[in-house]
DNA sequence: TCAACATTTGCAATTGCATTGCATGGTCAT
DNA sequence: ATGACCATGCAATGCAATTGCAAATGTTGA
């Protein structure tokens, strides 16, 4: 499977020069929904420096091309954002899923938010929710 | 207003020794339901050692008096648990909302989790939901 | 095509917070 | 009073995130 067209296409319509390394990092994104840390791409792409990696990184998030996940272990993870993400405002609404076992972090993009009756006077702009657990894999297993 | 009295009780009640440094930062959490850092805890507690504090942290939350509180700015802060909290598991599954004007994350054990309906195959056994926005306090300003 | 300019890259170094080691001092039960 | 144990304070370490800078690469306009 070959994702080059995809990762073009997206890089041009967020106006973000693609380069080789940008390329190779945002296909890894592509690949799957599974959020990733910048160790975990340093282990997926050999040789290649960390920096530069951690750079694409920030340069996709500020883009709206890719958006930080929490997992509660206190390290950055990221994976692809929806369509609905762009440079003024990320929407990442959809809760994540953080296997205990495993320790892989899923985007439940399928999963609808769920609607939070606020106090009075508070406003809502953004919501995080993460829930941990085991995965199917890891349950199977 | 004094909680000398609640303080002693509780951290008899979860078997931690009643140090004058434990009641001055347990105190700080009856206060106010407000999320606090190891950063917020010093300013509070001036001439306190860093390290001190930060033990009796891991302290309280070893023993279920306080747990951590994520709140989206990779700071770990902490708030006291409700009463379902235990030294052999947190329930901490209620939302916090994080004023992105103010800074301050709060509890809001009233409000009740939302429930969710999990992909097929994952099993939930906790769940972090924290809400970002303007506080009451941010928006009257 | 070529020069001028901007962007990206790679390495080194630094920051910032969390955490641990160790020696001292205080507490408690016998 | 004494020995074991726990808490404290200071120094030092660990680890991930971030920045500085110079070299390489890409882009643009004459």
């Amino acid at each position: 499977m070959n994702y080059t067209t995809e990762v073009i296409e997206l890089l041009q319509q967020r106006s973000v020069q693609a380069t080789p390394m940008r390329m190779l990092v945002l296909e890894e994104f592509l690949k799957s929904r599974i959020a990733k840390s910048l160790q975990d791409l340093q282990q997926l792409l050999p040789h290649s420096d960390r920096i530069t990696i951690y750079r694409a990184l920030k340069t996709f998030e500020k883009h709206g091309i890719i958006h930080t996940v929490d997992d509660g272990t206190g390290i950055q993870r990221y994976a692809s954002c929806t369509d609905e993400c762009d440079e003024q405002e990320h929407r990442d609404i959809h809760p994540h899923f953080h296997c205990v076992v495993c320790e892989d972090t899923i985007c439940l993009d399928a999963t609808r938010p769920p609607q939070i009756a606020l106090p009075q006077g508070f406003e809502m702009q953004q919501m995080a929710l993460r829930i941990d657990g085991i995965c199917p894999k890891c349950r199977a297993a």
